[in-house]
DNA sequence: GCACCATATCATTCCCCGCTGATATGTCGT
DNA sequence: ACGACATATCAGCGGGGAATGATATGGTGC
């Protein structure tokens, strides 16, 4: 009973990491923020990102798995999208608390920003 | 020019990357999710995440750098809390993300859920 | 001042994950 | 079918950071 609610509770907490972990490269960042543009092929994301190729399409697959992006078959490219409006919400809210806190999570130092 | 253009671009993604990193991890949620209800001191947070004392410190420690959370002296105990409604935004949109990805994120094994 | 409780700090260990380089698969024009 | 371009895959390396255990600091009441 009481491993019920605590695991359902870690279990909610545990996804909420791996989402946010999603978000937390900025690799990754720099993808999802090149499509909330609109839609790239790959080839378009790593001109913009100046990314490798590889570790673009590695993003991207860990991106399409979580079902933060969608991807269609145009021709011999691929174009990727933003799955979810959802996500530019989140981004935005993002940057909304950045301008509250900016200066302290530059300052702070416990983990490093890459 | 094109550098100072990219050096904010990318000073951006970074500071997102950096925010997004300190809500990635487990016991961080744990302990910004407990707050979300009311301020609480050190112990009752080690009470009810069932973290370790210095292991709660060192995450609030972080937290508190980045201005994520406040504190206030309270006698002997030190009273944590939410520093700002725009973090108990964030989180209730990530819920609302999580609504319709929770599957993918679930199943993508790129990076591990701890 | 002394025992006690609350909290902070620090070093060490371990593991996760992002990047790279090489290579494979796939699709299109000719 | 072949060559060229677009994308995906994979092994291996390297670095960052989370947890632990021991210890230090600080405030409180007697």
């Amino acid at each position: 009973m009481v491993q019920i609610v605590d695991d359902r509770k870690s279990a909610t907490i545990e996804r909420r990491a791996k989402l946010f972990r999603g978000f937390a490269d900025p690799s990754r960042l720099a993808i999802l923020g090149a499509l909330c543009n609109g839609p790239l092929a790959v080839h378009e994301l790593v001109e913009r990102t100046e990314l490798s190729q590889p570790n673009v399409s590695n993003h991207l697959r860990c991106l399409l798995d979580c079902g933060l992006v969608a991807s269609d078959r145009d021709g011999r490219f691929i174009r990727y999208r933003i799955s979810s409006p959802r996500i530019t919400v989140l981004l935005s809210d993002v940057d909304a608390l950045l301008d509250v806190v900016a200066e302290g999570v530059e300052a702070c130092d416990n983990y490093r920003g890459a």
